[in-house]
DNA sequence: TTGTATGCGTTATCAC
DNA sequence: GTGATAACGCATACAA
């Protein structure tokens, strides 16, 4: 016996259950209003009818689709997607949907996906790009006094828009720090791509480091990167056919520091033992990789939650100031990371 | 000069084009069906007013809403979401928005989700978990004659729902075949959750390939495991165990091999020397691990891709029976294999 | 507390 | 081709 699809609507119900229209629908969204009696009378007939309230009706009434929009550049990337969960999980706690919009980088594709504010009257939206879409030709439209905008882990610069992350430069100079305390001197940082903000937040953590400690700063020392494995070993091979190579390292992301292992392997290094490696976000993989990587970890499906919980105080009072939140980092010690073979002022001597 | 938000309608549109309300309507919709001069007023007016067309109102007349419901088990994991990377792609180019939900493997919260097609009027489903959600008190609501609904990778028993994947039995013949002709008699199988049903094809594709190649089926050969990292350590210590270990291992999926793996090298053991391992699924990891993993890549992109794209055509037209489609999956052979130390029937000359 | 009446912005059904 | 007009299903201002 197939249950139709649910053709019944409200003025059913509220035939079936002698009332009004109107009480129908209070009944379901403030359901105080109305009297114990008919609500069991309503809830009854509901059931009966196997009714199913019309969200499209109500958003085209009440001006708001009960619809959040969220942004990625790469939901196959597990950093991206384990944050999406987090905002999943927090959604639905609100009784949310969430409108997934992957940019593939693209800010044209990403101006698209945000047009989905308009179209589908869309209640809010959550950037996990670190840039703006559209800013070039649509000016302020997104400023979060015409949509509620919250930005994860980037901070979005010339834009008014709440963040929640993590002290990036912080995290930075406390990898270089345990680096530093184990010996090392000699530390090479390989970076994200040059337009990511988290990319000059992560290097400037690191030069900090590096002075503080006394460490050396020498030209090549900071290598341009990208956020991939790929990038990884190209830059750790510059870094290793370099005149005086690094005793250690730090990846501006996990990817990056396994890239920068293969390549050390490939060239017949041990890690930790010929070369140390500090990774960033603490993915997955880090700990089961081999070595396991020492790495900063990232409270990535929280930072969704709240995300996603400050967004929805946004779109119940759009007046409210959000401050910013950083969340708490931590400097994951796995096996990775070792004290040097032979400090580094010294000449090192190899087999 | 903050643009506000698009408050005009297709009335004012209407207005300053000097047409009628239900002409502008047609100019969007069907733009055939319109003279060009007019058209062509209406566009200008639509830019002049920073028009936006309501997908709610539309939704609400047209009993259709242009939403695509995805149940993921888990967005988390990178198998899943490049996955929707492909059907969200797909989505894009048919114009039609995802709504997403993460069912964390709980039928309950599928359920849910699943009633979007009602609350949300949503076009159709994608199901990636090899459940229908609500069999038990919602009865054949998800048949395809109501919904229409197509499954990744698993097929769905008892319904009769199109199902785009690869051939796991066969897959899993091929993995068995490598290690045999690899010179291997000694293999194991670690499988998935027993309540999955990919875990069964593969399993038997692995006792087909045992037997057509003459290999050993001992009792405990097919150990019982999950999906995870964590149960393939744990099968792989059982398996190590045993009074006559295995020379290869074939893994339900990567992370079950890598959990192998990691078992192995904490026994001292190396491998591919001592143990050789293949995977399933080729995820993104599988390529850079030490050892890269010999394993089955299955066409995950694609797989999301064609799933969309079925779906659009049932969507258009939902009497059209869509036959299953098998994708070409490969098995990609790394380095987590070779021939036995020594050969169980015939000593196999190692320099 | 409950009922009546109106409108949200579109598409569809008629006519012309 | 184009225009008037009636739904679509619900929320809400107002009256009772």
């Amino acid at each position: 016996m197939p249950t139709r699809r649910s053709t019944a609507t409200m003025k059913d119900v509220a035939l079936k259950a002698r009332v009004s229209l109107a009480t129908v629908s209070r009944a379901f969204a403030a359901p105080g209003s109305v009297s114990e009696t008919l609500t069991q009378r309503i809830v009854a007939a509901a059931r009966d009818l196997n009714y199913t309230l019309n969200v499209n009706a109500r958003s085209l009434r009440s001006q708001s689709s009960g619809l959040v929009v969220v942004l990625i550049p790469d939901i196959g990337n597990p950093f991206f997607s384990v944050l999406l969960q987090g905002i999943e999980e927090q959604a639905r706690a609100l009784g949310l949907a969430i409108l997934i919009g992957d940019t593939h980088g693209d800010r044209e594709l990403a101006a698209t996906y945000a047009r989905l504010l308009d179209t589908r009257r869309a209640d809010g939206m959550i950037l996990l790009n670190g840039t703006v879409p559209n800013r070039a030709h649509d000016g302020a439209r997104l400023s979060p006094q015409r949509y509620p905008v919250v930005a994860i882990s980037e901070r979005i610069p010339g834009a008014d828009i709440a963040m929640v992350g993590i002290n990036n430069r912080a995290a930075g100079f406390e990898a270089v720090a345990h680096l530093a305390g184990l010996g090392h001197r000699r530390i090479a940082h390989i970076m994200g791509p040059a337009d990511n903000i988290l990319t000059h937040e992560r290097a400037q953590g690191y030069r900090e480091g590096v002075l503080a400690h006394g460490c050396d700063l020498w030209p090549e020392a900071l290598q341009p990167g990208a956020f991939s494995i790929r990038a990884g070993r190209a830059a750790m091979a510059k870094l290793l056919d370099g005149p005086a190579p690094p005793t250690a390292v730090f990846a501006a992301n996990d990817e990056i520091a396994i890239g920068a292992i293969i390549e050390a392997k490939a060239r017949g290094l041990h890690v930790p033992r010929d070369l140390s490696v500090v990774g960033f976000d603490d993915i997955e993989y880090a700990e089961s990789y081999d070595p396991a990587l020492t790495t900063i970890n990232q409270p990535r499906r929280e930072m969704g939650r709240r995300a996603m919980a400050m967004l929805g105080e946004l779109i119940t009072d759009p007046d409210h100031r959000q401050a910013d939140v950083n969340l708490e980092y931590q400097l994951v010690v796995r096996a990775s990371t070792a004290p040097p073979r032979v400090a580094s002022r010294k000449p090192v001597s190899r087999t």
